[in-house]
DNA sequence: TACGGTGATGTCATTAACTGTCATCACGGC
DNA sequence: GCCGTGATGACAGTTAATGACATCACCGTA
């Protein structure tokens, strides 16, 4: 028989999301983890930086998909378009684990730490968005716009997706918020004509 | 006399970014920051909950002038001209303490554990923004996407400001980047007529 | 078959970020 | 002249994070 129990990594990421559940991230310690897992706590930080970093994780299918669908989107498309494109694309990945997303959710909701964390990750998401879509000409503001916007259109939607009673696919609401952005970011003429009406936006899931 | 010297908090705050700046932020103790302010490690954290929080002033006029710019504009102006509107009254407040921003950005830009930190006072920042929002009458959804673009907007024409050669002002940066923004839908139909040129956004410090 | 290198893990020690608790003592009101 | 209050100091304790060294199954190779 081998040496070690396989999949050490694993083991450690299950143990932490587990407590992290139970007892909150603050009460449980890195030992306490590491101990579930078989392991030690100095093995812990051999495979995270972090008592935070446990929770996202370094291959991020998410973030692939997104970079790909992104370079490889028809060339003559307007960047909200391209943004569109990869974000649909990307949906599916989150949906097969749907459960684990929420279950991740609702222990970073609790733990400004790990809010802090996700924001970092996805400002990093958002820089690999803007690499790509100046590597497809894009002009460096332009494509940092777009991949802010595009980043910040994903939170919306999936934030609209956990809290979902009725359970819609994460995608439909990827589709509605874009037709928000789209709406928020088009030329201003098309509202010169309401004028006693106040712009409330787009509603409701169709 | 007076038992104390005064402003201990100013104090600890001079002498936090004097020290990140000379030695970085990771090789800076808390308990030096304390001893160069004339104080103790422990009166540090009765002022600042963090060794982080120190950078970033619990009083910050940038966001009372955000929100008050947001709340006052008049009512019937699409969501991204009621943010442009309050970007725009927002810039004067960083341009007069602009060396004090540069300094700052400076030891934020070298260290990660500090960008996270920036990175949950912007989402604050724009959880507050979509709030007011909301009082305006805009629909969920259209007010947390709008607040999310005008944060972008603000995010990448502030680092276009702080990185300018030729140092424009933080408004006109803000100007050019919430154009950028506009145009970010283009319709298909510019592009459409360029079929060997790539689409290249808008350019350039006018 | 023996042997040496490798990689994942364990053990131990250390630093410093944070927190709880109690003591101090000028200041201001009464 | 006494008393409560508030900002600070003193001290002890927890634990996150890191560096240094030891262990030892496994694997290729002579």
């Amino acid at each position: 028989m081998s040496r070690w129990k396989p999949d050490a990594r694993g083991r450690l990421e299950k143990a932490a999301l587990e407590l992290y559940n139970h007892q909150g991230f603050d009460a449980t310690t890195v030992a306490e983890i590491a101990t579930r897992a078989g392991l030690t706590e100095r093995t812990f930080y051999r495979h995270f930086t972090d008592k935070r970093e446990v929770l996202f994780p370094g291959d991020s299918p998410l973030a692939d998909t997104l970079a790909n669908a992104t370079a490889t989107a028809p060339v003559p498309l307007p960047p909200l378009e391209v943004i569109a494109h990869a974000l649909t694309e990307a949906a599916p990945v989150l949906e097969e684990r749907a459960d684990l997303a929420r279950q991740r959710q609702t222990v970073i909701a609790a733990n400004p730490e790990l809010q802090e964390r996700e924001l970092a990750k996805l400002a990093a998401l958002a820089s690999t968005l803007a690499r790509t879509l100046r590597e497809r000409g894009l002009e460096t503001t332009t494509a940092a716009l777009a991949a802010e916007i595009g980043i910040a259109t994903f939170k919306v939607a999936f934030e609209r997706w956990i809290n979902d009673p009725d359970r819609h696919t994460l995608a439909q609401h990827i589709r509605e918020t874009l037709d928000t952005a789209r709406h928020l970011t088009a030329p201003a003429e098309h509202v010169a004509a309401t004028d006693d009406v106040s712009f409330t936006g787009h509603e409701g899931v169709a």
